[in-house]
DNA sequence: CAAAGTTCCTGCGAGC
DNA sequence: TGCTCGCAGGAACTTT
């Protein structure tokens, strides 16, 4: 589900759901995700309130009111649903198994996947879903960020001050592809496979080209670089303006919402026409890293 | 068979 | 020649 624009989204959603809310009850229905929750997860948020929430990369970021602060990453499968306090007497029954989510028809599911409940002290309800569980629940200390060792070697922001000098920086060196390249969240984060095939198409440049052939001899960035820091940052972007206005009626953070409007000019389009204008080449399939990539051979060079 | 993500391991080549 | 380091590529995690 989720590359940058998805969980910003669903940051926006949090945000909206949890501020000012005070922890009441925490449920854990297994001990682990992709990694162990940490022993004190419960215990540590009962009583305390979410001042903030943040996103690094493609992490949120909850803030505790006594300087702890949740990291949760989505994985590949992901989500947060969110319950007001009439919404929970609708969905709750009043014989819950412990084995069970209370909430599994509402998520869509038959609850086995729904692995954290967070109760708060005005009746509503988060609960976190991941069938995958390549997701992350873990709990730092404020401050503690930079050092994390999920954090620390990450990349900058695209909406940061993120450049194309300094992206050629980072290339000139390089001789893996430029799609691999810019899933590498070291270079640049929040770039998924579906962003990173939409923004190499729209700057015309096939996902195989190695990187540094777009980097000139003096370190400074070619047009076709300059193109596509332009067309990253483009097409991320539109997708957290499309995933916001499929935002406004809370109760679901899904950021599948975003994926679901919208349509893509190249991912998951095989064998169909380029829709750049007069080009008239087929889209074609190929993999790289074990992961499909989908280009116009005819204008992506 | 493939899937929106990330980490870890192995193998190879460069350089000392 | 032999060793270390870094990079590049692939496997693994899991469920639908």
């Amino acid at each position: 589900m989720p590359e940058l624009p998805e969980v910003e989204t669903v940051r926006r959603g949090l945000e909206q759901a949890m501020v000012g809310r005070t922890f009441t009850n925490v449920i854990l229905r297994r001990e682990n995700l992709r990694f162990p929750f940490p022993e004190n997860l419960v215990d540590t948020l009962i009583g305390r309130r979410v001042d903030s929430i943040r996103r690094r990369a493609k992490y949120l970021l909850i803030d505790l009111d006594d300087g702890h602060v949740i990291l949760s990453h989505l994985g590949m499968s992901g989500r947060y649903t969110l319950f007001d306090g009439e919404k929970v007497d609708q969905f709750t029954t009043p014989n819950d198994s412990d084995e069970r989510s209370r909430f599994g028809t509402a998520t869509g599911f038959d609850g086995r996947h729904d692995h954290v409940e967070f109760q708060f002290d005005d009746g509503s309800v988060a609960v976190y879903t991941d069938p995958r569980r390549f997701g992350i629940m873990d709990l730092i200390a404020i401050g503690e960020e930079a050092i994390h060792p999920l954090l620390e070697a990450l990349g900058p922001e695209p909406f940061g001050d993120w450049n194309a000098n300094h992206l050629a920086q980072r290339l000139h060196k390089k001789t893996t592809s430029i799609k691999v390249a810019l899933l590498d969240q070291r270079i640049v984060v929040g770039v998924g496979n579906i962003y990173a095939c939409e923004a190499l198409h729209r700057s015309g440049i096939h996902p195989q080209r190695q990187s540094k052939t777009l980097v000139r001899k003096d370190g400074k960035p070619t047009k076709k670089l300059d193109a596509l820091v332009e067309m990253v940052v483009e097409v991320l972007e539109q997708a957290v303006e499309v995933g916001g206005s499929s935002l406004n009626d809370f109760a679901d953070v899904n950021g599948t919402l975003g994926y679901f409007g919208h349509h893509f000019q190249v991912y998951d389009r095989e064998d169909e026409p380029c829709l750049k204008a007069g080009c008239g080449g087929t889209i074609e399939r190929i993999t790289q890293s074990g992961r499909s990539t989908f280009l116009c051979p005819r204008c992506q060079r």
